[in-house]
RNA sequence: GUGGACGUAGUUCAGUUGGUAGAGCACCUGUUUGUGGCACAGGUUGUCGCGGGUUCGAGCCCCGUCGUCCACCCCA
């Protein structure tokens, strides 16, 4: 027996009814926000990734599913979704455009990395990017979007926001921190001292205790953006107070991923382990200019499917269709063209087998099924099928040619 | 990459100090030659993850291996 590779999972029956049901709900609210479907390859060069997710960052440091395929290309199976995305915007010259674009995608993300609970190898994401818009009022129209989908799915989270400054104000609080830890250096783990060099930021999300501690009186960025960020950030705050979108504001929310700017969230869970983004996002106004567009500003995020797949709470589900069988073995093709005609309206479950009545009564039952239509001796003599409700419990005896030509 | 737990029927799990494998659920049949969800009765189902070792004898002990899960790390 073959069984999926370690961190991939194959999705059936209920499981898989969650995940549409997700892509659905997704899918229609960010439609009613304007965005437009993207379909963007799996694989991809590698060098977007680097220049893109970052080369400091785990996931392009030790997580990516990278090989050089038989052209002799570095190829990587894409880690997430933002920057084929981008590429996307600026291959096809959208970047060239006035007007602004807002894309919707999903579908399998890889990374490289041991699996537990809600940390799979192929993995699935549900993102928008929205391009040309600069104003702070599309982040809090995508936190809202966001809050709506999981709203409507059922969820309950946490959101988390920060900001994470820009070109004027990031450097020069970078330079003030990589001060700050350089005096605490001894204090701090082996990971952060390797990061003050490589990624200083990263450090204030370490999750060693100690380190911590340490970091209480360190200084923040919130306290030093440059007014522009700053007043950004209290706008954003405010629109949120006012839309009843309750947050916390985390200092030390850093984004795994190089090229966040500005605005950053992220959503929690704290009903899922220790993998608790359920999704996460902001605002990137440097990353197309990054990989050679026009200079755009852009924001966005991605929900994690299988993160939030137990979280979800499904409609209930109704009984739907005809279960249509025989209970004499000569009856068994006269089902055949009654569902095909049932076929063009709805959903028809045929036996194959003719047997009993209970029988084909539990079958009825299993295949949820609102309808049960059997056929016997006596039907077949009298060219009628026997016909019930399985919800209101009627039951009739119609003429078959009758049946096959009424709803 | 590191640590811990665990691999027995389709599934969830039991299996004593080593003595030839069990239960619930599910499934099939019947009770009822035509009334479902319930009840009752009967029935089917296993390379005990794989390989080696110890032993008269291994599901159980030992070694290895593969896999799963949880956590670290990282992130959706």
């Amino acid at each position: 027996m073959i069984n999926p590779l370690r961190g991939m999972k194959d999705l059936t029956f209920e499981e898989s009814q969650r995940f549409t049901h997700i892509i659905d709900t997704a899918t229609k609210i960010a439609q009613r926000y304007g965005y437009n479907y993207i379909e963007t390859p799996i694989l991809e060069e590698t060098a977007l990734f680097k220049r893109s997710v970052g080369e400091s960052s785990d996931i392009v440091g030790k997580e990516m599913y990278q090989f050089e395929d038989k052209g002799g290309n570095d190829v990587c199976m894409r880690p997430e979704g933002t920057a084929g995305v981008v590429r996307a915007f600026i291959s096809t010259k959208l970047d060239r455009q006035p007007i602004k674009q807002k894309f919707y995608y999903y579908g399998p993300m890889f990374r490289y990395e041991r699996p537990q609970k809600g940390r799979l190898r192929e993995f699935h994401q549900f993102g928008c990017e929205s391009f040309g818009e600069a104003s702070v009022y599309e982040d809090f129209t995508v936190i809202t979007m966001i809050s709506q989908i999981f709203t409507e799915l059922g969820i309950g989270f946490d959101l988390k926001i920060n900001s994470l400054g820009c070109k004027a104000c990031m450097p020069l609080y970078r330079e003030n921190l990589v001060g700050f830890l350089t005096g605490i250096k001894e204090e701090l783990c082996s990971d952060c001292n390797r990061r003050i060099e490589t990624n200083p930021i990263r450090i204030l999300d370490c999750k060693n205790g100690t380190c911590q501690s340490h970091l209480v009186s360190s200084p923040k960025l919130i306290n030093n953006l440059c007014g522009e960020c700053d007043s950004d950030f209290k706008k954003l705050t405010a629109l949120l107070d006012n839309a009843c979108i309750s947050y916390t504001v985390d200092t030390n929310l850093v984004r795994g991923l190089d090229y966040y700017g500005k605005t950053a969230f992220e959503f929690v869970s704290n009903e899922i382990g220790a993998q608790s983004a359920i999704a996460g996002g902001g605002r990137y106004d440097r990353l197309v200019e990054f990989l050679d567009g026009k200079p755009t500003p852009a924001v966005g995020f991605a929900i994690g499917i299988e993160r939030i797949m137990e979280l979800v709470q499904m409609p209930e589900i109704q009984r739907e269709g005809i279960y249509m069988g025989a209970m004499t073995d000569e009856a068994i093709e006269v089902l055949f063209p009654l569902a095909a005609a049932k076929r063009k309206e709805t959903k028809v479950t045929v036996e194959y087998n003719s047997k009993g009545f209970k029988s084909h009564m539990k079958g009825a039952d299993k295949a949820n099924a609102r309808y049960a239509v059997l056929i016997g001796e006596d039907e077949l003599k009298e060219s009628t099928i026997w016909l019930k409700d399985l919800e209101s419990k009627e039951e009739k005896t119609v003429l078959l040619s009758e049946f096959q030509d009424t709803n």
